[in-house]
RNA sequence: GCCGAAGUGGCGGAAUGGCAGACGCGCCGGACUCAAAAUCCGGUCCAGGCAACUGGGUGUGGGUUCAAGUCCCACCUUCGGCACCA
């Protein structure tokens, strides 16, 4: 019986494909290319998840697709496969990594091949093969061998940096090491979460409370030597090429807000010497302090110079040591010793409320010599911009609250707009004030108060306009209103510069503080350098060399390895323990880290590269994965780059895909690649969760309703998992059937194994086959939205397939062959129209990825077709090529059935007749004063004039406009009538 | 707190400003069967009515329009991201 059974038709279309080498790529083609990718999966232990096959089955559909149409695909897939997990692993149970990843490789690759994705594994690329990370280290190697010229915004090779004659004078070694700190790749001492139990560094979001998130062990914020990328070189170009591409406008936000850029001026505060010199005298021990260096600050509003109360650096700042007075040194101290035990969570989650300490010292505030009393305070970052700030609380949310928790001054110095005022809580007082609705003054607050008692004493002077008045209380009481107004407006209180627009005054004070030497224009960036080493075993290894003289001693001289001595293989090691030293465990690899060279002593550098390293190129190692002579070959990389189209999660939203992009304009910069950013359009697909679950809560067997668990927690309550059949829907709540009075919670929740509700694409394979969990996870709703899983939904389209095949194949022979239906005829009218119909919205429906659509309109076909006693051969041909990118077994096995060509994998994609996509006759609504009033058939090409007519003409509408005048008629030809009456 | 996305039947979801709920799931009824499964046919937004039909309906409240799920304003909820960046 020659029933639908993928588990037959699958594996053996998977092998044809292989062994035929059907989805080979040639390089060379006269066909137009399209580059298609995923982003590569980490080959986890727990083998290939939901998740994972949506993005691939949407990018293999429009794969098929592109092949189709004639295009030159390049559809790759590979393994990122460094990390943790192999690591942690290996110091359980002394399994190498290569193995437990060797493995998981394994078992990935066998999962996606069962899903009959359309790859080209001739270019499969694993990053922890040495063939593959040889190019990672040696575009590391490219890194370090260039500076950023600021200039030519270009980076260039290192050998091109000019020398200042005062380094060039003091030797070669100077030379070098003038030339290490201008280099892309640099070390540098950073403070780094360091987890001595773990023995490891951990990230800062695994850090919580000062422990680590797993095992609640202790951390420690210490420097370590670290290389950095200098990826805030490229800030600018990063931000502005984003316009080069077309991604979604949220994840160009998230990048552009993660970079941050913001313009505005540093600014010199002069310390003011005089009493603190007098207390420097009254301490013998404390050395003199040079009062002549000022305090920068950076400010994004330069023009509220005037309104600067009070300055504050961050509890690391330099100079906290240097300026705080005696009086206050024990206070002070204290305080930078609790912030830095502080994680930087800490200092920002939970920090709702600010804390500081007056250092005692006074600078100078340029613009009009005032002594601006100078605090330390951790809301004031270190790093970022001069890490300190000059705090102007009348304009600045987070200045206004710390002035109003220590009682500083607050100085308004910019007036806002009317609107502004008028919206406020004080104008609305001096309203009813104005309206003699206010009641007696016995029901008052303080501050209403206040502001009934300034306004009458201002009523006059402001004509008793309302917000003049609220105006004038603003320049004399800003603290009367609750909100601190940080937008632009009038200057005020600001001497000569009074009366100038935000903008105007901008310019004017940053022209003026640059001639006055106390400051100048400048931009800042959020974007920090990238922290490049991880005290790992399992990741690429530096090739880096760092000279030691006769005693063992570091010099201070690197040395990078060249190409010929790549790839740089990791040693083999004992045990991969961490030593409980802030050391990396390469550096137990004794007989690799010493080396010789020129009979000069090196020792290897013994951290490696983090995860991210591998995946910032691989989409360039696709194009020529095979080549021992260069990273990729240079023709190829002009014939497929950019990437056309990349498809992946939205977790990589940042960090991935701006590190690949920093990459690649360094690649760029050195001639290596053709175009400055890699991947042209992106598109995110959205979340799959777990079915969807309902819950409720006892105590002690008594049902608790789902508000008061929201209300008091899930402490001492029992979860219990309801059926769907065991609830209700009531109102907009969900309620339990027996007792509607008892709310309970129904949501779908993110797969994970805590939870148990991960679908494992094995079971859905073997129960319905690949082509159906193809078809589902396109059926389930749009690519980019997050959606629950249901295994009923697979069964769904598992029954379309089905359908198809009765459709063409005689389920009652003996042998495989066509049903009797299938005839070589014209088709009807009606199902040649029904074709084009669906061809057309197949076809657009892949052009904007709207999967979901395309298959509901092969589904309408199908069942049209269903319903046809005859079904003309050259229809279903053309539907089974529509199919076909869907699902490719099934339509593989039905396109043999009744063709003699081998694949339809290159077969032309089939094209619609306009001329047919029109029926003859129409049913056009009929609608009077917007409402559905009846319904008319017409010929479809009726013009409007007689469409009106026809309208109404209409026995029930003429009955229903009975005594009424017609206003209007409006009339939208082949769509509706609306009759407007009066 | 800020930013972004989204709120449509019992569920997943469709609808260039033009008939709300395509398609699928579930459910109800029917056919086939000794029976069941599978399959096929019909029905299924809510309320009223035997029915033709009538009224209501896209998170809430306003607005624009001949016409609003769709556009504008305010708000509520959910999800995702960011987190004192001066």
């Amino acid at each position: 019986m020659p029933t639908y059974n993928p588990k037959v038709i699958e594996p053996r279309w998977q092998r044809f494909w292989e062994e035929r080498k059907t989805f080979r790529t040639p390089d060379l083609s006269a066909k137009a290319k399209y580059y298609i990718l995923d982003m590569f999966p980490y080959p986890s232990g727990a083998g290939l998840h939901v998740g994972h096959p949506e993005g691939y089955t949407a990018t293999d559909i429009l794969a098929r697709y592109r092949r189709m149409r004639g295009f030159n695909v390049l559809h790759p897939m590979g393994w990122d496969a460094f990390g943790l997990p192999a690591e942690q692993y290996a110091i359980q149970t002394g399994t190498h990594p290569r193995q437990t990843t060797q493995a998981n490789i394994n078992e990935f690759r066998r999962q996606i091949r069962m899903l009959g994705f359309s790859y080209d594994w001739d270019r499969e690329v694993d990053t922890t093969d040495p063939h593959y990370f040889k190019w990672t280290q040696w575009i590391f190697l490219v890194l370090f061998d260039t500076w950023y010229d600021h200039e030519q915004k270009c980076g260039r090779p290192i050998a091109e940096l000019p020398i200042p004659a005062a380094i060039e004078s003091q030797g070669s070694l100077a030379v070098q090491k003038y030339q290490d700190g201008k280099r892309l790749a640099y070390q540098a001492e950073v403070p780094v979460n360091w987890c001595p139990e773990l023995g490891t560094v951990l990230a800062n979001e695994e850090v919580i409370d000062g422990k680590s998130e797993r095992g609640g062990h202790p951390v420690v914020r210490m420097p370590l030597r670290q290389w950095l990328l200098r990826i805030t070189d490229y800030a600018e170009r990063l931000l502005d090429d984003l316009t080069l591409v077309d991604w979604p406008e949220s994840i160009k936000k998230m990048q552009r807000d993660w970079i941050g850029k913001s313009e505005g001026a540093e600014v010199d505060f002069a310390l003011r010497p005089d009493r603190s010199m007098a207390d420097v005298k009254l301490s013998p021990d404390l050395q003199p302090v040079a009062f002549n260096k000022p305090i920068r600050v950076f400010t994004t509003r330069p023009d509220t110079l005037f309104g600067a109360t009070y300055m504050v650096l961050a509890p690391e700042h330099p100079l906290v040591k240097t300026i705080t007075t005696p009086l206050k040194r024990e206070e002070v101290e204290a305080y930078v010793v609790q912030a830095a035990r502080k994680s930087d969570l800490e200092r920002t989650e939970l920090a709702k409320k600010k804390t500081g300490v007056f250092t005692g010292a006074y600078a100078i505030n340029p613009v009009n010599q005032e002594a601006t009393p100078i605090w330390i305070a951790d809301y004031v970052l270190a790093s970022y911009g001069t890490g300190a700030i000059m705090a102007v609380p009348a304009h600045d949310e987070r200045d206004f609250e710390f002035a109003q928790q220590y009682r500083l001054p607050i100085r308004p110095v910019v007036l806002p707009p009317a609107d502004w005022l008028a919206k406020s809580r004080v104008c609305e007082i001096v309203q009813k004030v104005g309206d003699g609705t206010y009641p007696g003054n016995e029901t008052l607050a303080e501050f209403e108060a206040t502001v009934v008692s300034q306004a009458a004493r201002v009523w006059t002077q402001a004509g008793g306009d309302r917000v003049r008045i609220t105006e004038r209380l603003y320049r004399m009481h800003c603290e009367l209103f609750a909100d601190c107004f940080v937008e632009e407006g009038i200057a005020f209180n600001s001497g000569s510069f009074d009366g100038l627009t935000t903008a105007e005054f901008k310019t004017k004070i940053t022209d003026w503080l640059e001639e006055k030497n106390n400051g100048q224009k400048k931009i800042n960036f959020k974007l920090r350098d990238w922290l490049f080493s991880r005290q790992r075993y399992w990741g690429e290894p530096f090739p880096i060399l760092h000279e030691i003289d006769e005693t063992g001693k570091p010099t201070g001289a690197i040395r990078a390895l060249s190409i010929e001595e790549l790839p740089l293989i990791l040693p083999e090691l004992e045990d991969y323990k961490p030593s409980g030293k802030p050391e990396p465990p390469l550096g137990k690899a004794s007989a690799w880290v010493r080396v010789t060279r020129d009979g000069k002593r090196y020792l290897r550098e013994t951290n490696t590269m983090p995860q991210w390293a591998g995946s910032c190129w691989y989409y360039l190692r696709y194009l020529d994965a095979k080549n021992d002579k260069t990273f990729c070959d240079p023709g190829k990389e002009k014939t497929w780059m950019p990437v056309d189209l990349y498809v992946g999660g939205a977790e990589h939203a940042v960090l991935h895909l701006l590190y690949s992009r920093f990459w690649h304009k360094v690649l760029f910069d050195r001639g290596y690649v053709h175009f400055p950013e890699p991947f042209k359009r992106l598109v995110n697909q959205g979340m799959i969760l777990g079915e969807m679950e309902y819950t409720t809560y006892t105590r002690q067997g008594a049902w608790i309703s789902l508000p008061e668990v929201e209300r008091s927690g899930t402490e001492g309550l029992e979860a219990v998992k309801l059926t769907e059949d065991q609830v209700e829907k009531k109102g907009d709540a969900i309620v339990l059937k027996e007792n509607p009075a008892i709310r309970i919670d129904a949501r779908a929740h993110k797969m994970s194994k805590a939870r148990g509700n991960v679908i494992n694409p094995d079971h859905v394979v073997d129960e319905y086959g690949a082509d159906s969990l193809r078809l589902y996870e396109m059926f389930m709703g749009p690519l980019e939205a997050t959606k629950p899983w249901s295994m009923r939904g697979v069964e769904g389209v598992y029954r379309f397939l089905n359908r198809v095949w009765r459709l063409v194949i005689d389920e009652r022979a003996e042998e495989m062959r066509l049903l009797d239906t299938i005839e070589d005829v014209k088709p009807d009218r009606e199902t040649e129209r029904l074709l084009h119909h669906t061809i057309k919205r197949v076809t657009d429906d892949l052009e904007s990825m709207s999967f979901n659509t395309a298959i509901a309109a092969m589904m309408e076909f199908t069942n049209h077709l269903t319903r046809q006693a005859v079904r003309p051969r050259s229809v279903l041909r053309t539907f089974v090529l529509l199919l076909s990118p869907f699902a490719p077994h099934l339509a593989e096995e039905l396109w043999r059935s009744f063709e003699n060509s081998e694949t339809l994998a290159f077969e032309a994609w089939p094209t619609y007749d306009e001329a047919l996509l029109k029926a003859d006759q129409i049913e056009v609504p009929v609608q009077i004063n917007g409402k559905l009033r009846g319904k008319l058939q017409v010929r479809a090409d009726i013009d409007p004039a007689a469409l009106e007519k026809a309208a109404l003409a209409d026995e029930k509408i003429k009955a229903l406009l009975e005594g009424k005048t017609v206003r209007k008629v409006i009339v939208v030809p082949g769509k509706l009538v609306n009759i407007v009456v009066a």
